[in-house]
DNA sequence: TATTATATTAACCACATGGTTAAACCAAAT
DNA sequence: ATTTGGTTTAACCATGTGGTTAATATAATA
């Protein structure tokens, strides 16, 4: 009597946390509410809390999951064989076009990164830290050796990689101010996202490469 | 009879927008307690509903504030003879140091650029449509004219702006998660922040003038 | 002073919400 | 067939919350 859980189980779980990432996405913490999730998972609202025992707690996994995932996309990206060109210039694509078909992952981390700075501390720094420490993540060290190479203008990883992350998050954050402004909404995703991928390319490769 | 309210009326409710602005700030609109505001504004919770009517009446009132203020930080700033080295120069340190001393108001106008944009499309066209058009906007138009004048890489003034704009307001979104990643507590934002302004104007500057 | 219009409060209310419970359900093991 | 243990549900519950009300206080006017 070990591991033979209805066929059910899993499933109903993950769809819980599907439910829950958009409801929580789409209102905030607080402004997600339990019944809501249980609908959109189809289920019992008791079940969310047999499984997860209470809203915080279903919270918390949902973070962890957004931040895996977030984190995950930039992992991947960096096991190839880097040149600082090839970052500045692939990363900003293959990041604001995850960012766009992911917007809630984007909506719960930006609203921790803002409301809840130490939630977020939290997580992240289990996941990235997942036996590496920061000073020989290998992303970071790759970093400092083409500022000591001379082929980049940016000493400080950190700062070198916020510019990234900067420009490609804001492209997501950005697109109402930019309707609002403008005065004309952005019919076109497809059009704006180009665009934006090609500003943002071209500051970074003129602003960051030696 | 016409305008002699009771001396209190104009704080009480300048008392309340402060007080509701701190809240909304720090929970969210479906996080924030009307109770919260009137206590923070030490006055009786029915005020609230005197002078404002409804809780999302009084969140509207906030935001349109947050809007003006935010807005007319850049407007103070346009009003000069601008030249794009001077803009590049300049702005991030104005508009960084401005975020960090009002981080109240970057925490609502970014909650509501992600769960509510149209919202925000309403209150900031408001604002900024100030009997003015985005064709005709003054710092736009500027834009344009030195991108013909081949002064500048970026030919959308959009473009242009929300690059300056997003590595900015990264300034502050992005602190917790240096700090995940780093491990490293920001004791000293001064410190922090010096050094991101530094960092964004030397990317900014490479990076788009030519 | 009496009147009038606004400002302020304590007590209240209807309702939504996170969380619980007790009973039923269902598949596998004996 | 019966037991067993995880799974699922309908019905509840305590509490918190936005919003109201009726009565009172206050200042300006006549």
């Amino acid at each position: 009597m070990v591991g033979y859980m209805k066929k059910n189980n899993l499933e109903t779980k993950e769809r819980i946390l599907l439910a829950a990432q958009k409801e929580f996405a789409a209102r905030g913490y607080a402004g997600a509410r339990m019944e809501a999730i249980a609908r959109g998972a189809t289920i019992n609202k008791a079940m969310l809390f047999y499984y997860f025992s209470s809203k915080d707690n279903l919270y918390r996994t949902v973070l962890f999951g957004v931040f895996s995932e977030i984190f995950g996309e930039i992992g991947r990206f960096v096991s190839r064989q880097l040149t600082p060109g090839l970052l500045l210039e692939k990363f900003p694509e293959i990041y604001i076009r995850f960012i766009a078909r992911h917007p809630d992952l984007v909506r719960i981390m930006v609203f921790d990164l803002i409301h809840n700075p130490e939630n977020v501390t939290a997580a992240m720094a289990e996941i990235v830290h997942e036996k590496i420490s920061y000073k020989t993540h290998p992303l970071l060290v790759l970093i400092k050796r083409w500022y000591s190479q001379g082929l980049i203008s940016e000493a400080d990883p950190l700062h070198f990689m916020m510019n990234i992350i900067a420009l490609s998050i804001f492209s997501f954050v950005g697109k109402p101010m930019v309707e609002a402004i403008s005065g004309i909404t952005v019919e076109n995703n497809e059009d704006f996202y180009r665009k934006r991928i090609a500003s943002v390319v071209n500051i970074l490769q003129r602003g960051m490469l030696k």
